[in-house]
DNA sequence: CATGAATGAGATTTCATTCAT
DNA sequence: CATGAATGAAATCTCATTCAT
C-alpha cells in the first residue's frame, strides 16, 4: 500500500496547502469577496485542482471552516476536560482561548466570525458541523456553571447565559488585537477576561 | 413653495421605502448577496430609481449604516448623558441598548456587525462616518469609567479595556436574541448584562 | 394671430437654445456619448422639454445636423453661385469654407463629421437630408470642374474626382485647426489651399 | 517546449480572432455602438473569453487600433524610407497607401477614423501608442518636404502643411471608395492623388 | 491527476423615454 | 406646455464551474 498512501499523503499535503492560503484570503476579505481564482494562485494550483479537492468554493470555505473550529474546539475542550475546580477549569479555557487569539489571529477572526458573530453579521451560512462543534463547547460551558452554581461557586444566575456572556467578555477584546496585534499578549487578554468576568467590576454593594 | 415642498417630502419617503427595504436584506444576506435587483423588488420600484436616490450599491449601503448607527448612537450617547452617578449613567446604558435591540433586530444586527464585529468578521469597508460615531460612544463610555475609577466606584482596570469588556457583554446575548426572539425581554437581557459586569460571578474571594 | 405667433416664436427660441447646448456637447463627445440629460441640463431645461420639441434623441440631432449642413450650404452656395470665372468661383468657395472652419470650430467639426468623414469613421446614420443638402455642393463642384475642363481652365481629370479632390485638401487642415485653433487664421487656410490646389507643388515638368 | 508553444499559438490565433470579428463591427458601427456580445458572437466565443484575452471593451478597440495603425505604419514608413529622389518616395507612399486602402477597405476606415479624422469627428480617445506611430509618418513626410524644397524640387510652403496637405487629398477618395468599392483601383486612385497633387490643377498661371 | 482556457449566468450601472402633476 | 421622477432594457464586466489536453 505504499503506492496508495504516498500518493494520499501528497493529497492531503495540497489539501493544506490551499486551506492555508484560502484561510488568508477569506479571513481578510470575506467568502464573496475572495475567488477561486485568487486561492489558486496563491497556492501555487490551478483552478481545476481546487476543484478536485473540494467539491465546490462552499465546501472548500466548509472544510476551512470546520478545520479552524475543530483546531479551536479540541485545544478548549482539553481546558474545560482537565482537572481542577469548575473555576480552575474556566481560567484555563479563558486562558487558552487567549492564546490561540493571539498566536493565530487568521484562525481567530474565522472562529468569531463563524461562531458568535455568525448570526448577527451575516455571513455565508455556517456548517453544520461546524455549528455542532461549537455548540458543544457552549454546552460543556454551560455546564461546568451548572455544577459550579450547585457548589455555590458561582452566582445563580440561568448556566447558559453564564457561558454567553463569558464568551461576550472572552470575545470581546478580538477586534482591538487584530487593529493593533502587537499591543496584546495573550497574558494581558487573559488576566483582563478573568478579573471583568469573575472579580466584581462595581466596588459597591448591590 | 408647497411644490418643491411636496416632491421633496416624496422623495424622502422613497428614500426610506427603499432603505426599509435594504436593511432587510442586508441585515439577513449580507452586503455581497443582496443584489439591487432584489432591493428594487422589495421596495416595489425599478433599479433605476435608486441609481436616482444613491450613487451606487455602496452609497445605499453606506446611508443605511449611518443612520442605523446614528439611531443607536443619539439613543446611547442619551443614555450616557443623563444624570446620575457613573453607575446610573453606564445601567441606563446598559437598559437602552438592550431595549434597542429587542425592538429592532435588524437594526441591531446591522449595528453589531458594523461596530464590535467589523473588524473581526469580515464586511464589506464600514463608513468613515458611521465608524466616527461608534467611537464617540466606546471614548465617552471609557471617560465615564476613568471617573468612576478616580471616584473609586470601579476596579482599577484600564477604562479603554473596560469599555470594549462592557461592549462584549452588552452584545453577547445578541445571537441568542437573533435566534429566538421570544425568548428574550429587553429587562432581562439588560438585568443579566449588568449582574455579570458589575456583580461578581464568582463568590469566591480571588 | 399675435398669441399664436407668440408662442411660436417661444418656441422656436427654445428650439434654438436646445440645439446650440447639443452642438456644443455633440461636437466635443459624439452621439453616443451625450446624453439627454446632460443637454437638457446645459439647455436649462428638463428632458420632458427635449422629447416636447423633438421626436427623440436621433431626430435632435439630426436637427443640428440639418441645421448645421444648410448653414454651410447655404454660404458656399452662394460662393459658388457668385459672379466671375470658374476659378474665381472655387476661390470663393475656399474662402468662404475657410471662414466657416475657423470662426465656429464645433460646427466645422459637426459638418465634417457628417460630410467627408461620415463615411469612414463611422457615426450615427447621417441623414438623408443633410446627405442630400452635401451633395448638392458635391455636385455644384463638379459641375464648375467640368466647365473649366471645357474652358481649358483646368486639367483634364475626372471632374467628380476634382471635387472630392478639393474636399480632401480643405478639409486636410481642420484636424490641426482644431487642435490649435490660435495658430490658423480664415486667409493663410485659404491661400494654402489655393495653393496647393491650383498651382503645383511639384516644380519639375512630370 | 511543445506544450507552451502550443498554448500560446492557441492563444494568439483566438486573439486574432476576435480582433478580426471587432474589426469589421467597429468599422462598421464605431465604437459605441458595437456590444462585447456582439463581437463574441461574431468570433464565436464567450464573453467571458474577450475579457480574458483584453482587460475590458478599449483595450481590445485600442490592440486593434494599434494593429491597424502599425500595419499601415510598417508599410508607409518602408515607403518612404526606400531608395530614391524625394518626389520618387512620395509617390511610392502614394501608391502604398492607395494600395492598403483598396486591398483592405475595413482597416482603411480605422486607419483614417484614428487619424486625420481623429480630432474632427469625435471618436473614443484615441490611443497615445496609436497616435505616436501616426506622428511619425507625419514627420517623415514633413522632413521628406522640407529636403525637397531645399532641393528645389518643391514650392517653398511650411513642409508641415504640404504633409497635412498630401494626407488630405490622399484620404479624399476613401468615402467614395468605402460606398463603391468597385469602382477604384489603387492605381487610379495613386494617379489621381499624385496628378492632383503634385501637377497643377489650374492650366493659367496664377 | 494537473492544468487553465472557455463558458455563460448574473450582478452593477446607465440612459432614452414616458407620464402624472 | 414644462417638469423631472420613474421605468426597464441593454451594456459592461466578473467569476464559479467544466472539460479537453
Amino acid at each position: 500500500m505504499g503506492k496508495v498512501t504516498r500518493r494520499e499523503r501528497e493529497r492531503q499535503r495540497h489539501r493544506r496547502e490551499i486551506l492555508a492560503a484560502a484561510q488568508d484570503l477569506f479571513s481578510r476579505k470575506g467568502f464573496d469577496r475572495t475567488s477561486m481564482a485568487e486561492i489558486a494562485d496563491r497556492a501555487e494550483f490551478a483552478v481545476g485542482t481546487l476543484y478536485k479537492l473540494f467539491e465546490d468554493k462552499q465546501a472548500l470555505y466548509r472544510a476551512l471552516i470546520l478545520d479552524t473550529v475543530r483546531e479551536f474546539e479540541a485545544a478548549l475542550s482539553a481546558a474545560l476536560n482537565a482537572r481542577g475546580s469548575e473555576i480552575e477549569k474556566l481560567e484555563r479555557y479563558i486562558e487558552t482561548k487567549a492564546d490561540l487569539f493571539v498566536r493565530h489571529i487568521p484562525t481567530a477572526r474565522l472562529y468569531f466570525g463563524q461562531t458568535a458573530a455568525a448570526q448577527c453579521a451575516p455571513t455565508v451560512g455556517l456548517d453544520r458541523a461546524a455549528r455542532a462543534l461549537y455548540e458543544k463547547v457552549l454546552d460543556r460551558l454551560e455546564s461546568l456553571f451548572r455544577a459550579g452554581i450547585r457548589r455555590m461557586l458561582f452566582v445563580e444566575v440561568e448556566p447558559k447565559m453564564l457561558a454567553l456572556g463569558l464568551e461576550g467578555i472572552s470575545n470581546a477584546f478580538l477586534p482591538a488585537l487584530v487593529e493593533r496585534p502587537d499591543d496584546f499578549s495573550a497574558d494581558e487578554m487573559a488576566a483582563l477576561t478573568k478579573k471583568i468576568f469573575f472579580g466584581r467590576v462595581s466596588l459597591k454593594a448591590e
